[in-house]
RNA sequence: GGACGGUUAGCUCAACUGGUUAGAGCGUCCGGUUUACAUCCGGGAGGUUACAGGUUCGAGUCCUGUACCGUCCACCA
């Protein structure tokens, strides 16, 4: 056996194992399962370190899950992506062809989209495999599967019968770049440098008077279809009614209304209502029954209505219209201003109020979906992300559902040639299809990724009848907190409409949402493809191992916290591995290895074995760890518990326990065997490859580790049977403290020949006296020697066995006193601080006896030390 | 503008419902060719827990306010 081993090797290896005993596929057994909707990456997508960090917690959690017998569906797949794809593709073709879409055609371009899906659409899956995943492949989904777009084609037609579904004419975002409309959660505020701008109406009926206007769209003037003030508005009361010139047009003119909308201390108090382009105007147009004239084309440039600036683009026209204000002498005045404006998600460039035609969706069950938080049927990790969840639900809008694409779902209804306005909402167009035509639209992406788990699970199909039943609801659903309203809010709202006639907690998709923090760099930037700051996850597997990379992510990725990425996290994640490889290999140097097949078989090796009290103090500790594991992994708490594991080997068992084996080994084997079995099977969601590997070496004939069952040992029963009484687990507590209080007093002394010299507790002598020797060699010392006058000008510990000098070998100058004297004044300050606390009647009353315990042990403990000192003082 | 989260060692983070002298890893420095492991072992230094008040026998933890960072939401043009 190697020192390290080869990472490439190992990870080939045990894919290939697991691939061809089809491990990891959902089985229809008869034990409990565990369910996992896998977020779907983008088909486009290329693996990037948020996926590393999510995929590898959602493999630590199926892992740990078959450890614990369940059986497990891990059900990954990709996303079409709708615009991000298409747009990818439509730059190729541009790039190229110099062919827009339009060009080539819906059919022909389709194919296109198609045909690259195909060859780039299952890089990530390899990727994935490489990370070690534990996925069931063989369910593996793809939004645009023709059985899944027929399930996302039926939820439409269902929605609209019910009601929810409905199309309307309303102010939408418009993307001018993608030439689409988007949804509310598609558009992004960013602060954004403009210019208030601030001109005069001419008011019709007042010659000389003028109404002042301040705006950020002055491009957008030809669309005005009123002035509004407030009713309350001292200054402009006396205009409401009258009309003002439009400055363009001066044939048109427009009235001057007063809308309560309007606020009295912003800008000039009064506003240019232009519906057809602004949110607020178009309310206002609503109400007071206003015309609504559309400047802008679906391009972003003026249109015929806009003359003179026709043909203009919205920020060109933006510029020009200020000029010929200025040239009319009707510009009052220009100011720098910084304001909200909504961006494109996908095309970064500011999204348009645009009046169009849309679907939309009025969302179902979502007073049920707020009261899953008080049923306590979902749980969110960390919890905060309730409060975020409630107050989304508190204000959603309706959902505009279509999208002016090619690439996705295509929307199920059929107008009528000759009579658009009737139309057919259905799968199949009706019988005499000539006469009609599908809408061109598609339907957005989140729409059928909402209804991923019923989808994926063939809900209502009789091909596959039992695998809803026996998978649905999945258990917990670990995601970025950046798609919880695209995606995850959208699901569980999608599953409470459409799943029937089942209770409540049975119509949940999942019960626990783990949101995962941000992969940031070191300056704590979000890593991005455009930053070039992220590392690629490939390039650090083939360095570290996939064992190295998901140890050093989990041990820095507290509960979600974003997390700072670190490249040293990595190596010591790897160095852990090779730590792990190293206790491995001693043992196999020693002999054969003990095969049982379950703990039970171990413990019952165990009690028929005569054990030191050493052997017993690391099973104690073994069972109490197995116990903290498992509780931190029901809570989600991979962090904590990967970095007590690790504490627990390294200090406990390589560094005390190993290192005495050395020197007084264990009459049997099995106290080691059975720890190190515990701690490939602890490890093993964490580090699948080394583990398995070691797993196969050690324990060959009892099938791989992947099989293996967790049992918990009961504390009560199992820790009882150890002959370790309290008193003699104290003792070996004092003997670890004394094991690192003597490393430290000999630590910058060479080791040949080391004398230490001993003021002896007498009480503890005979204590001491047993584990003399084995001290001896730990320390590496030549002996121990035993004083009855404390050394002076030693370096000294005092411990709870008495007082250890070491003599300096070369004349140093001597101990500091001064070092000394502080010593003894802080342990003065320690035990005065304790003996108030003890003699307060309040602390006395409300503490626990625990912390009062505690504080009693320290007291005297520190009275001990500084009695100890005292003697040393000149 | 509203809400939420954060601020603890040089860096990244722990510390359960308030309770014993605030702990790890990394980095740094010192010392080590020990019958696994230098991808290792031992050790040192390093903290007024952002700031100001308050409640309490006792505050990193609870309350109030301030500052800074981050995130989400929001139609003052």
């Amino acid at each position: 056996m190697e020192k390290t081993y080869t990472l490439a090797d190992l990870q080939t290896k045990w894919n290939r194992r697991w691939e061809e005993s089809h491990a990891f596929e959902a089985k229809s057994d008869a034990k409990p399962t565990f369910t996992i909707f896998m977020p779907p990456p983008n088909v486009t997508g290329i693996l990037h370190m948020g996926h590393v960090l999510n995929n590898t917690i959602q493999d630590v959690l199926c892992r740990w899950a078959r450890l614990q017998g369940k059986s497990v569906l891990w059900l990954p797949g990709t996303d079409h992506a709708g615009i991000s794809t298409q747009v990818k593709v439509e730059k190729i073709l541009k790039a190229e062809k110099g062919l827009t879409r339009h060009q080539l055609g819906r059919e022909t371009f389709l194919q296109r989209v198609e045909k690259w899906r195909q060859e780039h659409g299952q890089v990530i899956f390899e990727q994935l495999k490489r990370l070690g995943v534990s996925c069931d492949w063989s369910r593996a989904t793809y939004t645009l599967d023709p059985d899944y777009s027929r399930r996302v084609q039926s939820v439409f037609v269902k929605l609209y019968k019910r009601g929810y579904i409905y199309k309307g004419k309303r102010l939408v975002h418009w993307c001018p770049v993608s030439q689409t409309a988007l949804s509310d959660e598609e558009v992004i505020m960013k602060p954004t440098q403009g210019v208030l701008c601030t001109f005069r109406y001419a008011v019709v009926e007042k010659p000389g008077t003028f109404l002042p206007i301040a705006t950020t769209r002055p491009e957008t003037i030809m669309g005005d279809v009123a002035l509004a003030v407030h009713p309350k508005d001292p200054r402009y009361a006396s205009l409401v009614g009258l009309h003002a010139r439009c400055p363009f047009d001066p044939q048109r003119t427009i009235p001057i209304i007063a809308d309560q909308a309007v606020e009295m201390d912003f800008g000039t108090g009064a506003l240019k209502i232009t519906p057809a382009h602004d949110p607020i105007d178009f309310e206002i147009g609503k109400r007071h029954q206003l015309p609504f004239i559309e400047v802008l084309d679906a391009t972003g440039r003026i249109n015929e209505n806009g003359a003179p600036f026709t043909g203009m683009d919205r920020m060109e026209a933006r510029k020009a219209v200020i000029e010929a204000l200025r040239e009319k002498g009707l510009l009052v005045k220009e100011e720098p201003y910084e304001h909200a404006v909504g961006y494109s998600e996908r095309a970064n460039v500011p999204i348009e109020p645009r009046l169009s035609e849309q679907w939309f969706l009025r969302y179902p069950k979502v007073e049920e979906a707020k009261q899953l938080l008080e049923k306590k049927q979902v749980h969110f990790y960390p919890a905060h992300w309730e409060k975020i969840y409630r107050h989304w639900l508190n204000h959603l809008q309706d959902w505009c559902i279509s999208r002016q694409l090619w690439w996705g779902h295509r929307i199920p209804v059929w107008y009528r040639k000759d009579d658009p306005s009737k139309y057919h909402v259905s799968l199949e167009a009706p019988s005499d299809r000539e006469n009609w035509e599908q809408d061109p639209d598609v339907l957005d992406t989140w729409f059928s990724s909402w209804l991923w788990p019923m989808g994926t699970l063939h809900y209502q199909e009789n091909s596959d009848k039992n695998l809803f039943d026996r998978y649905f609801p999945s258990h917990v659903l670990v995601s970025g907190s950046d798609i919880l309203f695209f995606w995850i809010t959208r699901m569980i709202l999608a599953s409470l409409e459409l799943v029937e006639d089942r209770p409540l907690q049975q119509r949940v998709p999942f019960h626990n949402i783990y949101l995962t923090g941000i992969v940031r760099d070191a300056k704590g930037r979000k890593m991005s493809k455009s930053l070039g700051n992220s590392p690629d996850p490939l390039d650090l597997i083939q360095t570290y191992g996939a064992d190295g990379v998901r140890v050093g992510m989990l041990s820095i990725a507290p509960q979600g916290h974003d997390i700072c990425f670190d490249e040293h996290a990595l190596v010591a994640g790897r160095n852990f591995c090779t730590k792990l490889w190293n206790a491995c290999r001693f043992r196999q140097m020693q002999g054969r290895v003990g095969n049982y097949s379950s703990f039970e078989d171990y413990w019952k090796e165990i009690a028929s074995t005569s054990l030191s009290p050493i052997d017993q103090y690391l099973l104690h500790s073994l069972v109490l760890t197995m116990g903290t594991y498992e509780k931190r992994l029901s809570q989600y708490e991979l962090n904590a518990a990967i970095k007590e594991l690790q504490a627990f080997f390294r200090n406990f068992f390589c560094d005390f326990y190993l290192e005495i084996q050395k020197y007084q080994p264990s009459s049997s084997f099995v106290v080691q065997d059975l720890f190190l079995r515990q701690m490939l099977i602890m490890l093993h969601p964490y580090a699948p490859y080394i583990t398995e590997e070691l797993w196969e070496q050690m324990h060959a004939g009892s099938g791989t580790l992947q099989e293996a069952q967790w049992e918990l040992p009961k504390l009560s029963s199992h820790v009882q049977a150890l002959a370790l009484s309290s008193k003699d687990l104290e003792v070996m507590e004092h003997i670890r403290t004394l094991v690192d209080q003597l490393r430290t007093l000999t630590a910058k002394h060479s080791r040949t020949p080391l004398t230490v010299h001993i003021l002896l507790e007498s009480k503890h002598q005979a204590e001491f006296k047993v584990y003399q020797a084995l001290l001896e060699q730990l320390i590496k010392i030549s002996s121990f020697q035993i004083v009855s006058q404390p050394l002076p000008g030693a370096s000294q510990v005092v411990t709870h066995y008495g007082t250890f000098f070491v003599q300096h070998e070369i004349t140093q100058p001597a101990m500091d006193d001064t070092q000394l004297m502080q010593q003894i004044a802080a342990l003065k300050q320690y035990i005065q601080t304790a003996e108030q606390k003890l003699s307060n009647e309040k602390f006395m009353s409300h503490a626990s006896a625990k912390v009062i315990e505690g504080v009693q042990k320290q007291l005297e403990a520190n009275r001990k030390k500084w009695e100890a000192l005292q003697k040393l003082l000149p």
